[in-house]
DNA sequence: TTTTTCGCTGACCGACCGGTCAAGTCCGCA
DNA sequence: TGCGGACTTGACCGGTCGGTCAGCGAAAAA
């Protein structure tokens, strides 16, 4: 992905500037992901290279457009990376792939993700905002047609279908946060665990399996 | 808010250095919250309070603890300010009062509330970091608490405890993200339907009657 | 009155920022 | 052998950054 001009025969033996580019987006991911737009500088960039400044021009119009390329990127792939890992059946199922999906892709290109998910409020530039805001939308929009399906299905209560993915997607959203990769649970099993604490809940004495007879007695209070 | 030159603002005499120092810290927080720490500037926050960036550095010492004074500080409120929100009663009770809390305190603090949690990566200095860590730790210990606390009682299953905080915790940090202080709902119904829908899941078929109906949200809307 | 205190300022500093440029190097091709 | 073009660089630019400082002016203290 993300090849660019330079040679247009395709022949391998030159593929020195894709590889700069390619080299340049894993660097700059990393160091926008943890130092956000503006705390990153160009020289930061060009210093984990181990390039000059000016090569990162040579590439890249400037510090705007690279950081386009990082998080418009990726929040472009993420929505065709989950769609094709939705597989048709039970509508709860989708759910449940949904999430595990977008996990995936947190776990694969996570610098790109942090980047992204980071990027709301720090970019500078409107347009960019509003083109990824829209990316953004269409893959919450597919969540939440997900979710209507279920409901129509009768698999889910009838729910506010936009609270509900709001939810589902910040427990995604946040892992980043407190994510380990060195600690035992991957981010798939973290998506997993998530999709059986949402959809079956936490409360006690409703477990899927058997049938559950025993109404119970009323907890809160009533207004 | 308080526009002042020379005092005269309730009283004559000497309450000018801790207004300043209110005022800085109130504008500091909105700036912070939408520019984050590298790309606030000093000036930006002079120029909002409306004095010189010399009389910012009268009043704290550098940027780093200006910074650290609305993050600290407001992390470290968050804590008392929920712990004193938690009333005696049942322990699911004691959670969506957890939640509503937390709301309450976003709407009411939301800027330092903003810049406390984009401060996370973007924090330079890892000694206020790790204190910072602290604090929250301790909010969210006692998120985990609850959480035991409920099922020994036997109000919610046998859960993975940081897990389900984790949950629960996202669905409230992610909030600032998409609330609109414009539309009609408030922070505290918003927790309020993620405590329904965490609690009682989103599987058809176990609706349990004590499930709070204050919010009346409109259903999904037809395709 | 004189002195002290203190909120407050404009001017200034060195460092670093994003970005530019002329020029050098390397390589495929004629 | 020469030519053209992509890759790469060090030096440099105007501007902004965080931070400093001597001193102003009015109120409080003497």
């Amino acid at each position: 992905m993300t090849e660019m001009s330079t040679t247009k025969d395709g022949q391998p033996d030159k593929a020195d500037g894709s590889d700069r580019v390619a080299q340049i987006l894993s660097e700059a991911e990393r160091i926008f992901a943890r130092k956000g737009y503006a705390g990153a500088s160009m020289r930061d960039i060009a210093v984990a290279c181990g390039i000059s400044k000016a090569l990162l021009y040579h590439h890249f119009a400037n510090k705007e457009e690279l950081y386009s390329r990082v998080t418009v990127g990726s929040t472009d792939e993420l929505y065709l990376f989950v769609r094709d890992r939705v597989p048709s059946g039970p509508p709860s199922a989708k759910i449940r792939a949904f999430m595990v999906a977008t996990a995936e892709y947190f776990r694969r290109y996570r610098w790109a993700w942090i980047a992204s998910t980071t990027a709301f409020w720090n970019d500078p530039d409107r347009h960019r905002q509003k083109e990824r805001m829209t990316r953004r939308d269409r893959y919450e929009n597919f969540l939440r047609g997900l979710i209507e399906e279920a409901i129509e299905a009768g698999e889910i209560r009838e729910v506010d279908v936009p609270m509900a993915g709001r939810l589902i997607l910040s427990s995604l959203n946040w892992m980043h946060r407190w994510y380990n990769p060195n600690k035992a649970m991957t981010p798939e099993q973290i998506a997993d665990v998530y999709f059986d604490l949402v959809f079956n809940g936490l409360r006690a004495g409703d477990i899927s399996l058997p049938a559950p007879p025993p109404p119970k007695p009323a907890r809160r209070k009533p207004r």
